[in-house]
DNA sequence: CCAAAAGTGTTTTAGCTACACCCATGA
DNA sequence: TCATGGGTGTAGCTAAAACACTTTTGG
C-alpha cells in the first residue's frame, strides 16, 4: 500500500476532481497551484484500502471546500498507461522535497476516476492543501496549462455536464437555496456555453415541475421584482 | 503486482464487461459459469502494468470471442470497499484448487471498471477461460444469479446503453454488415424494452444519413421483399 | 386472389422559437 | 413618466407520432 501521513491507500488508482462554481456570470472551476513550481492541477487524491470510492471522493473534497453533501457525479476512468509518466509529478514532490521512499509510489502509473463537483462558490473559502500553494477559481474559459492529462478531464467532465442537464436540473446545485429565474438561466447559459430565449427557458423550467415559486426578490433595481425559486427535493 | 501466468498487473483493479449480443429476435449477453461452484459471473480481467485500460479490455474481449476491432464503451466503474468481499471469489478458487500464494491478490479489495461491448452474436463462439466451464449467451431478461455486485453492473450498462443508443445508432455493431430495417427496429426495440412505431422508426433512421440502401433481400416469405442497409463509415 | 410485411404519403400532435404585450419597480 | 427587466399569451415552425394507403411477394 501507498502511504501518506500513516494511513494506507489503494496503489495505482487515484480520483480527480472538477469541482464547478458560479460566480460573476462566469462558469469556474478550482484549481490547485503547486509549490515553487508554476504547476496548475485538478484536485485529487487517493481511496484508503477500506474506503468505498465515493466517500474519498467526499473526504477530499470535503477537505477542500469544508462542504459536506456535496453533488458528486462520476464521469470517467482514465486508464492510458503513461497518462501521468510526465515528470511533473515528481518535479512537484521534488520542489517540496518529499521523502520518495514513501512517497515513491505517487509516482508510478495511476489510474484516475474523474468526478465532477458542483457547488455554490460563494459559500466556499476553497482551501489548498500540504503541497500546494494556492486554490483558486478559474473561468472555464481562461484555465491556466494543466499537467499531465487534466485538460482532457476537465473537457471530458464539461461534456458529461453538459449532457447531464437536461435529465437531471443540475444546475441548482450551482445557486443557492433560492435564485431567481434569471440566474438560473446564466448558470445553464454558462454550462452550454450559448445563449438561451429567456421566455422558452422560463417555460421549459417550470414546466419540469419541480420548482417551487416563493416570494419576489425586491433588488432595488428599477424593474419588475422577480419570483424567486427553489428546487423541491 | 499481482501476478498471472508470468504477467504483472496492477493490484485491486479490474475490468467486468458486458457483452451484448442479439439473437432469436432477444438482447443477451455472455456470461460465464466457474468450475464446480454453480456460480454464474460477468466476463473480466486484469490491467497489465504497462497496458493501456482499453487495451486490456480489449485484449480480454478478443480472448473470449475471437473478435478484433469490437465496438467498446467504458460506463461506470465500481469502487464500493467491499463489493467483493463476498467469499464466491474465494470459492471459486478453491474450487480450482488455485495457488493462493500466487492468486491471493485476487481475493483483495477490487476496484472494477464496466464495459460494455456489441457484437454480432452469429459471428462468435465463446471461449470460457481456464477457471470456467461454460460462456454463454443469457437472455437479459433471464439472468441467472450472478456473483458479486455483477447484476447491478449489468444493469448500469444497460441503462447507459439505452442513454447512448439515440447519439450513436450503436443497434448496427449488433447485426452483421448488411441488415433489414426490420431487423434493426427489434434490436431498438429489444435494448429498450418496448414496441416501436415502424413508420417513424423507418423515417427516423433514414433521417440520419448514415444508412446505405442496398439491393432487396427475398427471403422466401409470402411478402415484399425489404431493402438491405449498411452502416456508412 | 389473398395474406403478410414493406415502403411511403398524409394527418395530427407536441414541443420549442420568436415575437409581443403588459406589469411592476425605482429613478 | 420613463427605462428596465419580468411574466405570460400567442402565432409559427419543426420534428415526431399515428394512421392509412399502396406495393411487392409467395402461396
Amino acid at each position: 500500500m501507498g502511504v501518506i501521513g500513516g494511513n494506507s491507500h489503494l496503489n495505482h488508482l487515484a480520483y480527480d476532481c472538477v469541482i464547478f462554481g458560479f460566480s460573476d456570470g462566469k462558469l469556474k472551476i478550482l484549481i490547485l497551484e503547486y509549490f515553487d513550481t508554476g504547476l496548475f492541477a485538478l484536485p485529487g487524491g487517493f481511496i484508503r484500502i477500506d474506503e468505498d470510492l465515493d466517500e474519498a471522493v467526499k473526504r477530499g473534497l470535503s477537505e477542500r471546500t469544508g462542504l459536506k453533501d456535496i453533488y458528486l457525479e462520476q464521469f470517467y476512468t482514465f486508464g492510458a498507461a503513461r497518462r501521468n509518466q510526465t515528470g511533473e509529478m515528481a518535479a512537484i514532490l521534488k520542489a517540496n522535497r518529499s521523502d520518495l521512499s514513501k512517497l515513491g509510489w505517487i509516482l508510478e502509473r495511476m489510474v484516475s476516476v474523474g468526478y465532477y463537483a458542483l457547488i455554490n462558490a460563494e459559500e466556499v473559502e476553497p482551501q489548498p492543501d500540504s503541497l500546494s500553494d494556492s486554490c483558486k477559481w478559474y473561468d472555464i474559459e481562461d484555465l491556466p496549462k494543466l499537467i499531465q492529462d487534466h485538460e482532457e478531464i476537465v473537457n471530458k467532465g464539461l461534456s458529461v455536464l453538459q449532457d447531464n442537464l437536461d435529465k437531471k436540473l443540475q444546475g441548482v446545485n450551482l445557486l443557492p437555496e433560492k435564485f431567481t429565474m434569471n440566474q438560473l438561466q446564466k448558470v445553464y447559459e454558462a454550462i452550454l456555453g450559448e445563449k438561451l430565449h429567456r421566455g422558452a427557458f422560463q417555460r421549459k423550467m417550470l414546466g419540469l415541475g419541480n420548482l417551487e415559486r416563493h416570494e419576489k426578490k425586491f433588488s432595488g433595481a428599477a424593474h419588475k421584482a422577480p419570483f424567486l425559486y427553489s428546487f423541491k427535493h
